[in-house]
DNA sequence: ACGCGAGCTGTAAACGCTTGCATCCGGACG
DNA sequence: CGTCCGGATGCAAGCGTTTACAGCTCGCGT
């Protein structure tokens, strides 16, 4: 009896349904214009709206909409004139589900105060546009749980493809991207697989270059500044730079300090190092941005850079050349990156062949002012304030 | 005949769909696990899938995923197991046709890069995610353009609120925003209206805070130095400027130039002004980020800051405290501007009389190092490169 | 007169989810 | 022992698009 129920049910639906759309097909053609009678939803104007308005049908609507020009033009101006009066704005949820894919890319970004993630981010949205790609970005704040969460959203989003410029990862999350099928990008971290593409930035040969600059203008106490992300055991910049440096010279000194990515963290961390006891004569800085809080903490002690102190940068943000003294760095290549990372999301149907690369990026160094022969005399730094200052 | 016909084609599909909806709940409790037969869309897993792994219908796997808790235990159980199982994400633009409304808020910004409008997006966001909302930026880079076909894509995302923090305006999109019955805030531009706030800087008093502090210090000549779009015919900034150096002395003089926002373009203005045959005793600019850029080409030609020359910015960014010589700034709490966006935002169901208000902000002058008494000579500054030079 | 493409337009089935309503199943109550 | 109630779950109708597919209307060749 249930089931005899149920069948029953819904053939009364069906012939419901069936009436309510042919009194709807007829008042069209009455061009009778009454008031919705939505129950739910009032919300912004739909396709239907527009369709009765022009007399035509949504089908009809909806190739206007889309410049399929199969339309007559005489209905495609009635349609557009519809649209227009009506205020209609296309809803792209309903959009995107019928369409089943979107034009649309996600990036996830660790710290986009930062000058050097926000350039990428830049390059890539640029690179989208003008290819009709929309982009929306999520920022991390260097935490896990804010990482897994954005991505999580960006899958819901189904965004076409995902791009993941950001330091923390997480195993698990990891894996969840490996198994959805969207390309996705890596920078820095993580290993290519099937449809990843990673790029990574040769950080060794970066900081090679630093240090062996620095060892020829004669240092042999420097210090390393990160920030809490680039110091686990993932990341190979500390490790690059004590290698680097032990390479140059097996007695040279080193020390390791971080702060949190930022101009506040920069500055920490250079007062953490400087009353540590260890009196460097050169400070190299995981990257531009906290390397300026650097510079305003030593300028603060009197400790003239590059002096009494060089101090080195990566990233060759535009800050770096903007700042008193401008910096010495390794310039990273954000706009290229940012297009790099484009071209392996957007299928561009022609080299598809691209998904599982890895892409190396070679930093170059550029010597500006915060650098300079090391200090000869032995007394430590920071008890020279009164001689210092000015 | 053809009526008939329809008709018939209705009632064919509606048996069809419950045959095969039957077939389906049978199959279901067969435990039977066969793959999916998609035509179009092969994408990810869908609740049908969960929901049939799981043995319960779609409707109980919605309930359990949007945790309303009048699901069995075991049931819950069964469907998070199939939907971990299946790596399950849901689709979010389906959950949003369906639900009708959204928890994303859009904001629209001139420019990311500076860190005054970064502040308050991050305030925003904060906000936002606090209370379960998400936050999607466009950038629009000054571009009116821009601005247009992102506020479109904000409107097509039906976002529940949305934030126009520019300079740029257009006076039609204005009025789509307007007839949009979605709450809008403006900062710094537009009339309150219907279901429009307005956030606004009191530029007259903080311009005129600065200004008078500096006249305090014997300054008669000085410059403005703005970008492109705060100098519009809307913009108060460049008038309020003018009104409070005639109210300090009639006989002051002064002068307006404008580069474009950020490092570079106020670099380039500095340098324009210097090379205007105007030789002022300060220079006034829009906002920190300029101002940096300012400094910087000061330092470059030899004129010490504030002994030469005297610079001051607006909004008092970080960055401010970090340059060289630290920016004397008005503050503007971007912190507060981000929440009171969100509260205006979000519908917070308490006060809801919100609507249609406009908030005033007063900047604070924060006094720093780039600012110092006016050189007494006359001679322009320069041509005093040999004697300042270090 | 008639068949026949070629345009143009309408029909309705997806897309993947939410949710009001109906149904089912036990147990408490009279 | 019937009734009623409430908890758990299924059913199917939306949400606003897109897009096969089918149907209509011409004008043309025969």
């Amino acid at each position: 009896m249930c089931r005899a129920g149920r069948s029953e049910t819904i053939h009364r639906y069906g012939a419901k349904s069936s009436l309510s759309k042919r009194l709807q097909y007829i008042r069209m053609h009455d061009a009778g214009l009454e008031k919705t009678m939505h129950t739910k939803h009032a919300e912004l104007m739909n396709l239907n709206a527009v369709a009765k308005r022009a007399g035509v049908s949504t089908a009809t609507v909806s190739r206007v909409l889309n410049d399929l020009n199969v339309v007559k033009n005489s209905t495609r101006a009635r349609v557009l004139k519809a649209a227009e009066e009506l205020k209609y704005h296309p809803n792209l949820h309903a959009r995107s589900l019928a369409r089943g894919k979107s034009r649309t890319l996600g990036i996830l970004i660790s710290n986009m105060e930062n000058p050097f993630f926000f350039d990428i981010f830049r390059a890539l949205e640029s690179a989208a546009h003008s290819r009709g790609y929309e982009v929306v970005v999520a920022n991390t704040d260097y935490r896990t749980e804010q990482l897994v969460s954005s991505a999580r959203l960006m899958i819901g989003w189904r965004v076409a493809g995902l791009a993941a410029i950001v330091s923390e990862m997480d195993a698990d999350l990891m894996q969840v991207l490996t198994d959805t099928k969207i390309p996705i990008v890596f920078y820095d971290v993580g290993t290519p697989r099937k449809n990843i593409t990673n790029v990574r930035v040769d950080y060794r040969k970066g900081m090679k270059k630093i240090v062996e600059y620095l060892y020829s203008l004669g240092h042999t106490r420097m210090a390393f500044v990160g920030h809490h992300s680039t110091l686990g055991p993932i990341s190979e910049r500390r490790t690059t730079f004590l290698e680097s440096v032990a390479q140059c010279s097996p007695s040279a000194q080193t020390r390791i300090v971080a702060g949190t990515d930022g101009l506040e963290g920069g500055r920490e961390a250079a007062r953490e190092l400087l009353s540590s006891g260890f009196h460097p004569t050169s400070i190299l800085c995981v990257n531009d941005f906290m390397a300026v809080g650097i510079l305003r903490e030593l300028r603060d002690r009197g400790i003239r850079v590059p002096e009494d102190m060089s101090v080195t940068g990566f990233d060759n943000i535009r800050l770096a050349q903007f700042c008193s003294p401008a910096l010495t760095t390794a310039h990273i290549p954000r706009e290229r990156i940012g297009q790099i990372i484009f071209e392996n999301l957007a299928p561009d149907a022609k080299k598809e062949h691209l998904a599982g690369r890895e892409i190396l990026i070679e930093p170059e160094l550029v010597v500006r002012e915060s650098t300079g022969p090391a200090r000869k005399d032995q007394a430590p730094v920071g008890s020279q304030q009164k001689i210092v200052a000015d």
